[in-house]
RNA sequence: GGGCGGUUAGCUCAGCUGGCUAGAGCGCCUCGCUUACACCGAGGAGGUCGUUGGUUCAAGUCCAUCACCGCCCA
């Protein structure tokens, strides 16, 4: 074995292995028990970031516990077209190149983006191996497969002819560069520095009223005037008409109380083709509505020279003629929250167009009685308010995007106006026969078909042999900010088409951040690219760092030391081995135990140990807090084995000791399941190098040890080696004495064995009389001495410390209150414990 | 504006239903290349647990208030 672990040298060889004996493949015809994850699919974007390493190595260490709880897994994979988005990515690119999509035209367009999706596909497959996620790519799905694809067809038809899906005109979210409409959890919002101006509008019969806007270019579209009813300065101009500045139309002005008396001058000019409370206001009050923008954000005003240009400059140009006209009263700074496009950044205009709506009112009421009866769990728990929420408050979704990309609406008009909602393109309106029909250009919000994720990828609506095995699967990890858009509707979805939710529990791990405590971002170069970091560490160092803060009550800032200190893990697992394995001799087989033979103190005490740590790893994944686990294995195996009993059993395993030999791969052996799902590489070589035939780690079973091997007795002694050890060390080194030699003079009190292990352990030679000149020790009864001096000042330390313990204990101790009221336990605990201080001083002081 | 989370060692984070003598990794200081590991070993320094009140025999842990940071939803 090479003396240091080197993750490049075995990772890609074992997953090459693994995919080879297909521990991967799920059957669905097993009669084991089912246990199902759909990987939530990434977006066919571009490259993984760490959130998605962070995910991966959640789902993969459950994936691979249950496997070796005996489940049969399924572990599916693949990716989503994420319409927007990568139609963004490969405008991008053609502008690059000069050209657009346009220019393409659709069909040209399509063929670049299926070679896009090959080429990034890919790309994430590949990734994911190098996580060494154990996926079952045999079922690998993509959103926009043809299997897929008729799903999600199938889908809209469903609710199609439930007549949950119509067609209207409303106010939404318009992207003037995506050219589409986006849904409200798709508009980002951000902090902008404006302008407040304050206008003045002319009232016919005398007067006027100034109203306030940070949009004046929105004036041109405006139909009305409207004031708060319970408004005492306004309560005169009611139901009176004010006059548009630069365009002439009269403005009815209405009182309503939607209207914020606080807002600029209380008074509001309305616009219902471009606010959405301003169209409320409007439908309230019949106000019209005038299109006062183009679908490019450019100005919509016929008979004004502003038309056609973009909004912007039109607001300069009306500011411009308002001044002239004496009609703008003031300019005030004013900072308003801005929506923007989460794809493309571009700002949103809201303005009416008419979309595909899809009602949610049967679908919600649905899963709010699932959470009632407690289908769901969630982890964290508060998060499951966060989804009841957005529920309670559902509107109807805007399910149609204007794009080149995506899942063509199903819906079909023939030339005299039939309109047909099929799966298949028909070939014919079953109406007229015509043959001229031309389908809806709209495609679907990619979240509608991935809210069918858990069901479309197993062969919905098919009645396949997976859907039927493995639905509903068991648990979805995800970020917050993916509850409402995803979750809640897959889980509506679910209850829609399954009739029963899509997975019992829903984890949410934290976000990882940049060192600066934001987002990472590629722009800024604050994101860090996982596969350096596979690279530099290996993908166990990455995992387990991951599943150390995956569930942190709050995000995380990336701190790289931390990946670091698991690839020392690695290495440290991988030399622990390394040394039991030069023990000369090796025993024949694997199968240690049970240890009939006697064991010595070392012995009973590590496999006591080791119980508790199978016990404490386990419960801490079946409790979604890996931080547990992943802590106990490193505790377990780097402060307890290698640096205590691996110290203590070396000579023993180096003479051949056959006992200590089968403790010690028996050790190593549970170690390593128990730490596979964590890190899944090194767990794996090292556990092929044990001796004795083997399979793979992932196939042998999950250690649970039920308690066995528990020894109090031995942790007590062994508890008094540690001490005393420690001890004689503190002495050596205030001393300034050499790391080994010295004499140690301990009590008959203390047992022989405990006396030889603290020996061996400390390096000082058992002498059975010490002169008065060593020094005592606080712990035990005894005294050490080291050649070069006594080095008192490791024990007057010890002295001052304990008697500043001691005063604070017995301060404790005296109260009357805390004798009375407390439990009877604690306050023994307490006497104990100052008992114990007490002793030790005694025998420090006593020269 | 509504809701949620966070504020613990120089840094990144643990501390469950109140009993802590407040932990880990990294960093720092002092020793040590002792045939598993210098990707290491031994020893050590470092925290009035954001503020101010309250409940309690006892509060990092519960309640309230304020301050700052972050997220979600309007």
């Amino acid at each position: 074995m090479p003396k240091a672990f080197d993750p490049k040298a075995i990772e890609a060889g074992w997953y090459a292995r693994w995919e080879a004996d297909r521990l991967f493949v799920a059957d669905a015809a097993s009669d084991r028990e089912k246990f199902a994850m759909c990987f939530p699919p990434p977006n066919i974007t571009g490259e993984l970031h760490m959130g998605h390493a962070l995910q991966t190595a959640v789902y993969d260490l459950i994936a691979r516990y249950k496997r070796m709880n005996g489940f049969e897994v399924l572990f599916l994979p693949g990716y989503d077209h994420a319409a927007i988005a990568t139609q963004n990515v490969i405008e991008k690119q053609l502008a690059r190149e000069g050209t657009s999509k346009e220019e393409l035209g659709r069909e040209s367009f399509d063929a670049r983006v299926n070679s896009w999706y090959e080429s990034v596909g890919a790309t994430i497959i590949n990734q994911l191996r190098l996580l060494g996620a154990s996926m079952d790519w045999t079922r690998l799905r993509f959103t926009m497969d043809s299997r897929y694809y008729r799903s999600v067809m199938t889908a809209f038809v469903a609710f199609y002819e439930r007549g949950w899906i119509y067609r209207a005109p409303r106010i939404v979210n318009w992207c003037p560069h995506d050219r589409s409409a986006i849904s409200d959890l798709e508009v980002e919002w951000q902090e902008h520095q404006d302008v407040l101006y304050f206008i003045r509008y002319p009232i016919r019969g005398g007067g006027d009223v100034t109203i306030a806007t940070v949009r004046p270019e929105t004036m041109l579209a405006d139909t009305g005037v409207a004031v708060n009813p319970e408004d005492e300065r306004y309560r005169d101009i009611i139901g009176k008409t004010a006059v548009l500045p630069i365009v002439g139309r009269e403005l009815p002005i209405v009182a309503d109380e939607a209207v914020e008396k606080d807002f600029g001058t209380g008074a509001l000019k309305v616009t219902p083709g471009h606010d959405p409370l301003d169209y409320e206001i409007g439908q309230r009050h019949g106000l019209p509505i005038v299109d006062g923008m183009n679908l490019d954000g450019t100005i919509h005003a016929p008979d004004l020279p502003y038309n056609g240009l973009p909004a912007l400059e039109v607001r300069k140009r009306v500011v411009e003629e308002l001044k002239t006209q004496g009609l703008l009263i003031k300019e005030e700074p004013y900072v308003h929250q801005v929506g923007h496009c989460d794809r493309c950044h571009s700002v949103i205009e809201p303005l009416i167009s008419e979309q595909w709506w899809l009602r949610m009112e049967e679908m919600r009421d649905k899963a709010l009685a699932a959470s009632k009866a407690g289908k769901v769990r969630w982890h964290p728990d508060r998060y499951e308010r966060t989804y009841l929420d957005w529920l309670r408050g559902l509107r109807d979704w805007n399910i149609g995007r204007q794009l080149w990309l995506g899942h063509r609406v199903p819906v079909h008009r023939c030339e005299n106006g039939h309109v047909t909602v099929v799966v298949d393109p028909p070939a014919s309106c079953p109406e007229c026969g015509s043959t001229s029909l031309v389908q809806d250009p709209d495609v679907l919000d990619t979240w509608f078909s991935s809210a069918l994720w858990p069901f479309a990828t197993l062969g919905w609506p098919d009645q396949t042999e997976d859907l039927d095995a493995f639905y509903p699967t068991d648990i979805n990890c995800t970020a917050r900010e993916i509850i409402n858009l995803w979750v809640s509707r897959m889980i509506m979805t679910g209850l829609e088409f399954m009739g029963e939710v899509p997975f019992s529990d829903v984890a949410i791990h934290c976000v990882v951040q940049a060192a600066d405590g934001r987002r990472m971002s590629k722009s800024l170069g604050t994101g860090v690219d996982p596969r350096e970091l596979i690279d530099k560490y290996g993908a166990d160092a990455l995992r387990a760092w991951a599943a150390s803060v995956a569930m942190s009550s709050q995000d995380v800032r990336f701190d790289e030391s931390r990946v670091e200190g698991y690839r020392r893990f690695s290495n440290k697992l991988w030399n622990a081995t390394r040394l039991v394995l030069s023990s000369p001799g090796l025993p024949p087989s694997q199968a240690p135990g049970p240890f009939e033979r006697q064991e010595h103190l070392e012995d009973r005490w590590i496999l006591s140990r080791l119980s508790n740590a199978s016990t404490a790893i386990g419960a801490g994944i079946d409790n979604f807090a890996f931080q547990d686990s992943i802590n106990a294995g490193y505790a377990f195996a780097w402060n307890e084995f290698c640096d205590w009993y691996l110290e203590a059993v070396k000579e023993r395993l180096r003479a051949g000791d056959a006992v200590a030999q089968d403790v010690a791969y028996y050790a190593l052996d549970i170690l390593f399941r128990l730490l596979h799902p964590f890190m899944p590489f090194v767990t794996e070589e090292l556990w092929s190098r044990l001796p004795g035939p083997r399979d793979y780690v992932m196939r042998s079973e999950w250690p649970d040890l039920h308690g066995r091997h528990l020894d109090a007795a031995a942790e007590d002694d062994f508890a008094v080696v540690m001490e005393i050890v420690e001890e004689v060390r503190g002495h050596r080194q205030a001393a300034g004495a050499p790391s080994r030699g010295g004499k140690l003079h301990l009590d008959r009190s203390i047992s022989d064995e405990v006396a030889r292990l603290v020996a061996r352990l400390a390096s000082v030679e058992l002498v059975d009389v010490l002169e008065a000149s060593g020094t005592p020790l606080a712990v035990a009864p005894g005294r050490v001495e080291f050649p070069a001096g006594t080095g008192d000042s490791h024990r007057e330390r010890e002295c001052k410390r304990l008697r500043e313990d001691l005063a604070k204990v017995e301060a404790r101790l005296a109260n009357e209150d805390f004798q009375a009221k407390a439990p009877r336990e604690v306050v023994d605990t307490l006497q104990q414990r100052a008992d114990a201080i007490q002793e030790a001083l005694d025998r420090l002081e006593d020269r």
